[in-house]
DNA sequence: CTCCATTCGGCAAACGTTTGCAACAGATTA
DNA sequence: TAATCTGTTGCAAACGTTTGCCGAATGGAG
């Protein structure tokens, strides 16, 4: 039924190499015959069986792409850079989803690895023993998680949540909470490390909550446990569970930013939409998914095994504001932060 | 490298035919032979190369997924339920960006024509003729849109939009705006159809505007045209201009219900999010791309080509309020509609 | 004890490519 | 004139599977 290179043989009177050839190796075949077979294969309608071509090159041209949970709109554009940027190279890209099961990541991994010729990891929640066990099947790339040895792309939170916990220093909250993400995340540990650091350093308190699942509900229902604290600012671990938060304070009456602050983290496209607009650290996700599959495509070349770090930054909208004492020294700590709207 | 059938077939002493059978024609192979081969095959790790089973069997176990959008809200919950639907059937799914571009759709399917068993085009923007034409390179299942003889899935948006123009007939509005969406959309037309219709019957007024991009600046932006126009409420072609509205008329303060109601469609997951909470027509996106998966799988077996129609229920929230006449008649029509919150 | 049916496993061809090797022509060099 | 080189093509073996066909072994039935 379909047409193959045979055919496309047969109706311009060469051998099947010469086809072959024609497409993978055209220097090595009379430009006179080439336009020849060429005009053939486009008029007949010839595209080479990629499959075939794997079986026998070993480069499928078709990476995997692992995600926690597709519907999460942390996601979606780091996907559609991704798939981008790989089509632009002729690649095409599997997409699958855990939903935050280590189990199934594992599983999916196996199950692409013979039909790809490299996976992106996203946020993987599988210990790092397990992920070095399978990069020996197949190459890897994490995002947003840092495994000696293996190449990673991830974003730096770190320095986000030092801007985000200086500016409400700066602002004069002196007890802050840390609404916690994930267990087995990377990026949770990151964020809560480098969000106590700054605060034992400004003598703040800082209160960690969780860990919690990513999602809106998760924020909505640890308003009380917010509150109980006493704190009057929290920096959650992304943009879903501070705009959970938002609504669930909303519904106590609790004002935002007059009684409490929060700042939220990844900036995804509706944190701009809610009311109060909330106050955010910018991660460059689809950047992180063009690096991540430039390192995959070139792991082959070299064995180098590079990381890559990319710049997160606040960004200041509503949900922010004065603390409690509002002291004089409102200002003592430089606020290196990018300001938008 | 990797570890092969023949490498199976070695070590627990049986031919390559016999390790082969043993996965894909368990039956045909002793028990006893059978737990042998399994066990080895575990030991070594080994995993059928589907790129070579595809080879000889003409199926891949892929299928495509091709969206004008992945970053717009409306797909990533499609894309999430059909991938994860397709892999409980051992199905992988490619996932491809046009960009809203036909010339990409066409070469996006015609790429990955031979490496799927077939196709999901989601919301296509190509040309009827098009579709068909490539229709015949590879089994294709179209969603929201309907095209004679092709196996689609459609949401039944006139359904929603009719429920919506009786809610706000019966909260008393005698003028209403349809905001519209994309030129060549389908859906479009039929949301058009459809209120225009409802209106007519019950002698209020419907001024339809646009085409619009369905992006939320293109709701902010026909703020002005929509309070022109003297309209008490609006129905937007999506949530994403609903919202962009909702914001835009906050701006000039003009209160959302109030003065204006305002209804969305799509029920994407921060309509509720929003203040005043969304009143929109909830899309079954889920379902849609889960039988878009099944039409696909089943039209290998019988040649049939349905059709699925899905319904929509109009979700009623805090967008939308009484008329200016709030007329003692404001039950005549019944609202058959689903309310949450 | 023979015959037949049944079950099991091996053999080899195929799927659509790529690619090392060899053949051949014509051109260049010695 | 012979030898060598260069450019172009064909040949055939792979890649990792599946599957139709055939033979071997087993076990009743007659």
């Amino acid at each position: 039924m379909a047409v193959t290179i045979r055919d496309v043989a047969r109706a311009s009177g060469v051998h099947i190499s010469t086809v072959s050839r024609t497409f993978s190796a055209p220097h090595l075949v009379n430009p006179e015959t080439r336009s020849r077979v060429l005009a053939t294969a486009e008029q007949l309608g010839y595209r080479p069986n990629r499959a075939a071509r794997a079986l026998i090159t070993g480069r499928t041209h078709n990476i995997g792409l692992i995600v926690a949970d597709i519907a999460n709109p942390f996601f979606p554009p780091l996907i559609k850079a991704a798939e981008t940027h790989a089509r632009r190279r002729d690649y095409h890209v599997f997409v699958a989803d855990t939903d935050e099961d280590p189990i199934v990541e594992a599983d999916l991994v196996q199950a692409l690895a013979k039909q790809v010729d490299g996976i992106l990891l996203c946020s993987p929640r599988m210990s790092d023993d397990q992920i070095e066990q399978l990069r020996r099947e197949v190459p890897l790339v994490v995002i947003n998680r840092m495994i000696t040895g293996l190449p990673a792309v991830v974003m730096d939170v770190g320095h986000g949540a030092r801007q985000a916990v200086r500016h409400l220093l700066d602002l004069g909250h002196q007890h802050l909470v840390y609404l916690g993400g994930p267990r087995g995340s990377w990026t949770n540990r990151e964020i809560r490390r480098a969000a106590g650091a700054t605060a034992r350093a400004a003598g703040a308190e800082l209160t960690v909550l969780g860990p919690h699942q990513p999602v809106e509900e998760a924020g909505a229902a640890a308003a009380e446990a917010v509150l109980a604290t006493g704190a009057t600012a929290v920096l959650a671990y992304n943009d879903l569970m501070a705009i959970g938060l938002l609504q669930a304070l909303q519904d106590r009456d609790v004002a935002v930013p007059g009684q409490v602050s929060v700042v939220g983290i990844d900036d995804i496209a509706y944190s701009g939409l809610v009311r109060p607009k909330l106050t955010t650290v910018a991660n460059p996700t689809a950047a992180a998914g063009r690096a991540a599959v430039d390192m995959l495509l070139q792991q082959g070349d070299d064995g180098a095994t590079g990381q890559v770090t990319l710049r997160t930054d606040l960004i200041i909208r509503n949900s922010t504001g004065p603390g409690p004492y509002t002291p004089a020294a409102a200002t003592t700590h430089e606020v290196a932060a990018t300001v938008k709207e």
